[in-house]
DNA sequence: CGGACAATTCAACAGGTGTTGACACAACAC
DNA sequence: GTGTTGTGTCAACACCTGTTGAATTGTCCG
């Protein structure tokens, strides 16, 4: 009992790992359970199919800690993504989002579980989701320009220049009158 | 002779429709063939394969008009956006963008492409290459924001508000002063 | 009509996919 | 020890992928 849990979390983890960073349908079982240093089969056994896997990454996938004031939601995301960018936290959900939010088997689970979670809690603590839209809107705009598109005129995730443009557009996204 | 190149235009145009829209891994040629009316073989007669036709059909993609100011070029990407959304130009090149940069086997060649023609023209009108980044960055992050996430909070493409809510965040990148 | 060549169809291929069921091995209960 | 259950391995399945070469149809010229 105890062997298959720690079997089962080592398939959780590199089914995260992949399938989040490249993409519900660019993964496939055998990567991951190889990878993973396990057989494909129990892939099925254990959570029912590939799908299964892909939810049960998502458990929780979209927590996020409160914050007071949209001032600390900054602050916030700043430094997920400046100053420790390494922490896999913030950058593959990221990830998780830009990459399976499209996908036409698992792409409905995963802005349902985003919108539950993430959004709503920028929304709260925003207040107006108008603005949290374009809040929101900006970190995806500006992760996709630097790490998709690799656009020249933006600085790497570590530095300082990369935070004076976020914070400069988070700011603005807050400043919206609509 | 005439007869083969219609035949191709029709396969370009389906191809262009959905390997932009959904994807270069997530569809295949029998899928093309068939909305094409045509049969499989003849992508790789006249194509080379998959890869090839794919490249084809980004002949001239980021082509883009010359815009004087940047006020010229937020305006134009307003009109893209917001008063001529069923033109498939600005919304079909964002799909390519947004679904096959990331991709492992064209990503680069859509990169690639995109850092040539339009990101290049963006960064001369707007004349420093760390707003024009912003600036794309904002079209990027609303783009994906509205339809790839359905965000709530933000309005459709064809809506006032959303003119509005694109209006003040292109603004916004522009006001950036590194 | 007949021949020549372009245009298209068809069948098959080798490889990869997720999934399944039968089997082998371990660990523990009695 | 034996038996039982949890755990993992293996081979095979049906299906889909891109690609290829041979066979077929179509079209125009003499």
């Amino acid at each position: 009992m105890n062997k298959a849990l720690k079997t089962k979390e080592k398939l959780l983890d590199h089914a995260r790992a992949l399938l989040w960073r490249y993409g519900y349908s660019n993964v496939s079982l055998r990567q991951i359970a190889t990878a993973a240093g396990v057989d494909v089969a129990l892939v099925s056994r254990y959570f029912g199919g590939k799908r299964g896997l892909f939810e049960a990454t998502m458990e929780g996938a979209f927590d996020v800690p409160e914050v007071a004031n949209p001032q600390a939601l900054v602050d916030l995301v700043v430094q997920l993504f400046v100053s420790h960018p390494r922490d896999l936290g913030a950058v593959s959900i990221l990830h998780l989002m830009l990459m399976n939010a499209q996908d036409e088997e698992v792409g409905e689970l995963v802005r349902n579980a985003q919108k539950a979670s993430l959004q709503s809690a920028v929304e709260q603590t925003i207040g107006d989701s108008g603005r949290a839209a374009l809040f929101m809107s900006v970190i995806l705009g500006m992760s996709i320009a630097e790490k998709s598109l690799h656009l020249d005129g933006i600085a790497p995730y570590d530095s300082p220049e990369y935070e004076a443009q976020l914070r400069h557009m988070l700011w603005a996204s807050l400043d919206f009158e609509g």
